[in-house]
DNA sequence: TACATTAATAACCCGCCAGTCATTAATTTC
DNA sequence: GAAATTAATGACTGGCGGGTTATTAATGTA
């Protein structure tokens, strides 16, 4: 051990040993929350590696996050349930038909949550749910209620406006909801697993979806006045 | 600690102490993993508490399958892989329309798959796959490979036969296996959180998913030599 | 400079679990 | 019925990991 009155070399010792930043802190720890709970799920994320990324040691983590359940929901708080009020207010005052909007939804949906790291924590829901059920009826509360009222609002709207045939609601959504979750799903899992061919393309993905779907939802022009039972 | 001379009561100890049944071991060993793989998952599941659900010691277990892992593989190809003979030539001897095809088969893969507890280990590998990369190596090689090529010949029949429209197999494909496949996940993790409301019942599902399905695939009978793009 | 406050640490506790191995006993062979 | 074979056992090992706590040291205050 050296001199305490020894300034820290900042080559061995490029950031000071033991730095007092507590407003710093649960913000890179979050930060390394999410990285891990994504890379390697809930139960397989040690709470001592999440310090260590954080440049921490493990008693600061339990110094400022209760549990290893606590730290989890502040990353789900921190990084999905924040964006849902940006997106409904597009919602709102999107002005093309809806159509235009349904497609644009769920481009924007993926470029903003499906790609980014963010989504590896609907995936680890649907992973670790059984094993966890505070965890899941957390998320069942404060995102997956809410978001199904934005896929249904956009699809109400198409109904009213008459651009899509009247639907049962509580499946209807599933029609976008299942594919893109199937999405995210794979992406996080055995596609991340299958180095090159029968790899997916999200985008093209998507676009193919799309065409599926409204073709299936919409009312189809050359028919609305004809026959099929 | 007593005699050891002392005969087991059979009352304190119903079934004989030390039963010798190497035929028999191996199938109650599968039922026991597969139960317990679903409910809790790959790495939750206690080697200790499969072996006791079939009855017999820890050590038992592995002196018939070498490790966790090899356990798994055995569990897969007993009640996933065995069935796909059986399909295929369902498909193969199909009389029908490909539309009727298509939804029968749909129906079918859930009620002899997605219905059943073999169906949680899809789960557990899209959950997992990341954690057991050889698991997901082998469960892409010998189940998702021929499942989508199950999926492929159904889709391309329709196309052959004029009933769908030209379809990029890539992601056509995925038109059927994603919406199923959500579905899945869906019952093995938040749908077995929420109790009442919000249930997907999976007929109804089905039911409202081929409807947009096929008005999607099919080519729309009045409007073959319309306009349209 | 001395003292108080508190952010940060590291050693520690306790329970868990995959896989092993020496021992035990059921069955077979002669 | 004695010896040989082998199915079955359960105690054991070695390592891990969530959470706690006594201690340390950085910073603020006077």
């Amino acid at each position: 051990m050296v001199s305490p009155h020894l300034v820290a070399d900042p080559i061995t010792e490029p950031h000071a040993k033991r730095e007092r930043r507590k407003d710093a802190r649960p913000g890179e720890l979050l930060a390394a929350a999410l990285d891990l709970f994504v890379e390697k799920g809930f139960a397989a994320t040690r709470a001592e590696e999440v310090a260590k990324r954080a440049g921490v040691s493990k008693g600061t983590l339990f110094l400022y996050f209760s549990s290893k359940e606590e730290l989890f929901k502040a990353v789900v708080r921190d990084s999905i349930t924040g964006q849902y009020p940006e997106w409904s207010s597009e919602i709102d005052n999107f002005s093309g038909t809806t159509t235009a909007l349904l497609h644009h939804s769920m481009v924007v949906w993926w470029s903003r949550y499906g790609a980014t790291k963010a989504s590896g924590i609907s995936k680890l829901i649907m992973s670790e749910a059984t094993n966890f059920p505070e965890l899941a009826a957390f998320y069942q509360a404060e995102v997956v209620n809410p978001g199904r009222e934005l896929i249904r609002r956009i699809l109400q709207r198409g109904v009213d406006s008459g651009e899509f045939r009247p639907l049962d609601m509580r499946y209807g959504i599933y029609t976008v909801l299942a594919p893109m979750l199937f999405l995210l799903m794979w992406k996080h899992s055995l596609g991340a697993c299958v180095p090159e061919n029968a790899m997916i393309v999200p985008e093209d993905y998507i676009k193919a979806l799309i065409d599926t779907i409204l073709q299936g939802l919409c009312v189809p022009v050359a028919e609305a006045k004809n026959n099929r039972n």
